[in-house]
DNA sequence: GTATTCATGTAAGACGTTACATGATTCA
DNA sequence: TGAATCATGTAACGTCTTACATGAATAC
């Protein structure tokens, strides 16, 4: 069964690539995984320390400068199965997306408001510049075979992403006068 | 800009329809707008008094049976004016869609990996089972034209969620061996 | 009479966001 | 020397879910 926390099993995630601070795992999340997920620093430290308390993860000091004290967490091996055992797991049911645009769209009755068409005006531009975007990171990260073997399951939500951006984008343009 | 408090626009919007209690409302949530939002009662019942405090909605006693009292909330026109203010204002930035599985498939590195086409398969299948209930609710609900136009936003939300889950399933299989 | 649905509420905890708070390092 | 970034934390608040809790009406 689908599990809460899913924060600490991204910052697992992470942390199974490479030893990082707790500020490394906040920009993570500002680029790659910020484009599906999105968490602040003040839920990431919180998070870590319990973590460290449940003994999934440990970390060491490293002075930066003279005495910038710098937290670098490792996965642990119990760490690694919590970990594992997440990502064999089965994800559940689909939750609805909450959606603002969507759900003002619901309360619009009549076909000829004058707000409809601003509104979806309003979207397709949205969307235009997400999809913008993501082609941008695609070429950006996935520039050869190589990259993309690296990185399968990534180079797989970009994919799904763009795709995505691209039905969304087609959609509000059959809609517009 | 996009406000907070979503929950209190939907109950706004229905109540622009018709008086409803809070059961009413609760059910509301299992059917159409379940789609898209998603609230149980424990915070319904919560929010009306919020809200009747503030002076959106009012209620009134009824009697059902010889004693079972249900409390029938009807909007205010100063409800009124807040739920037309929040429908034309901007619905803002698109916000990540927290997905389980895309966060899964982030972790999956390897092409290979035999995990990887066995949740495929299960998201396809989640994928078309919703896609099979929304089709048969587009034929439930608009069966005419009339329809449609009675209801233009409801009819567009459904039909953007039907293509969207169209494009889901289209890219499963196109990732499936 | 008993099970299901109708009807309304509270409590505890998980999850998330914004704001508050501090200090070091680096680059211009 | 001042601004931007690095680095770590707490507090307050708001949202959301799950569980607890009660009782009336209806259909079988």
């Amino acid at each position: 069964m689908a599990k809460k926390n899913k924060l600490q099993y991204i910052i697992l995630g992470l942390l199974n690539q490479e030893p990082l601070s707790g500020y490394d795992i906040t920009k993570a999340f500002t680029t790659d995984i910020g484009e599906f997920w999105q968490a602040g620093h003040s839920q990431i430290y919180p998070a870590l320390k319990i973590m460290e308390k449940d003994g999934y993860i440990t970390h060491e000091i490293e002075i930066a400068g003279t005495k910038l004290e710098k937290k670098i967490y490792s996965i642990t091996s119990q760490g690694k199965k919590v970990l594992m055992d997440w990502l064999v797991s089965d994800s559940g049911e689909l939750k609805p997306i909450k959606d603002e645009f969507i759900l003002k769209l619901y309360f619009i009755k009549n076909k000829d408001d004058v707000q409809l068409q601003q509104r979806l005006i309003e979207q397709l531009q949205l969307h235009q510049v997400k999809l913008d975007h993501l082609e941008g990171r695609m070429k950006l990260i996935f520039f050869s075979e190589e990259e993309i073997n690296k990185q399968y399951g990534h180079y797989l939500i970009l994919d799904h992403a763009i795709e995505r951006e691209k039905y969304c984008v087609k959609w509000f343009k059959k809609y517009l006068n």
